[in-house]
DNA sequence: GTTATTTATTAACATACATCAATTTTTAAG
DNA sequence: CTTAAAAATTGATGTATGTTAATAAATAAC
């Protein structure tokens, strides 16, 4: 076995056995980040997709106050890249940075395609993956539009208490579209009022 | 020549002739809704996917207080469905309700993978699709995460110049994230200050 | 372990936007 | 055209969250 997350994740979802993967992956290069390094920048063409095989990124914006503004994090198992710069050849609104070290899997644009040829169900999968990624942002602002700052807290320690427990709390905060100053009163209010 | 605007879209996109569509959509079935009916209400599970050939919809969901946040517009030449409902199945947390009266053309889950088969383009389009909704999701979370409600409405100007007319203030409001009144007020301050 | 640096907390005050209620304007109905 | 209903505006007031600045706590560097 490859040892590869990835190759493991591909093989359940697809119901293929590893082996039957690993000859795709053995050329794949393997992209290594050191905490607070960039794997894009604002203004950048972003080239490749990654796999999260290790470690934490931020997917953020800076805006016009110099105030940032995370929109994702990825970690292990995630894919990442600035889908905009990728597919439609444009520079990228947003910085991918990383919080913790990093391993990611580098991938072309047409490594989807590649798959696809030999695993058909490929094809489905990575549709599938969209349209989850599209269920998670409408969520989201969903969220925005209709619930309050603590709310917003509490259901994201639900649904990401690992991440949680793996970036400062003003990430958080970034992430929730409030300031580290008013989570941290959520924080609070919460601790008394239970 | 069908008259479908589904056809002469996808013709435009897929590079290929109108005639050699039209036999595809021959049994294809037309929804028409009047103005406030329902295409999907909360808890439904939506069976179809449409194309809006005439009139304007809305998505939206419904909070703990009773206040509706709309999501998505939707006019002709845009697809409309609970994807999370539809491709999942599981019950739409969202309504889905005409806004001027409606035709929409009707399709099974299935539409896609069948119409990819005869046209392999149409896969590569579909995915395209995916990826432009998501960007379109990004960037509206970041302007709710980065920006004051003037400026979100000024984009929507710009963006939606046309949805602009066609709905009522309020709906814009709920669309922006913000009240009615605070909607009016913002018009006020910039109809007096430029 | 001590010091320096980053991160989180807390307080005082400011602001954007919400709420409630009254009024005006616009649109629809008879 | 007149009246009724819906939508938009305006004012007074409330609240959530932002800002600035100081302090405390946690983490990293030496």
């Amino acid at each position: 076995m490859s040892g590869l997350k990835l190759i493991q994740f591909l093989s359940e979802h697809l119901h293929i056995d590893e082996d039957k993967l690993c000859p795709f992956f053995e050329n794949s290069k393997i992209k290594r980040l050191k905490k607070e390094d960039y794997l894009l920048r604002k203004n950048e063409a972003c080239k490749h997709l990654f796999f999260v095989e290790k470690g934490l990124l931020k997917q953020y914006s800076i805006d016009a106050k110099g105030k940032e503004h995370i929109l994702l994090f990825a970690s292990e198992g995630w894919w990442i890249a600035d889908r905009e710069s990728l597919y439609f050849n444009q520079k990228s609104r947003y910085y991918i940075q990383a919080i913790e070290d990093c391993e990611l899997m580098v991938f072309d644009t047409n490594f989807i395609e590649t798959l696809s040829h030999t695993f058909p169900s490929f094809n489905q999968f990575n549709v599938n993956a969209l349209h989850k990624h599209i269920r998670h942002l409408q969520i989201r602002i969903d969220m925005l539009l209709s619930t309050s700052a603590k709310e917003r807290y509490l259901d994201f320690i639900e649904n990401y208490p690992n991440i949680m427990l793996r970036v400062p709390q003003s990430m958080i905060a970034s992430y929730l579209g409030i300031t580290p100053e008013s989570l941290s009163r959520i924080r609070n209010d919460l601790a008394k009022k239970g």
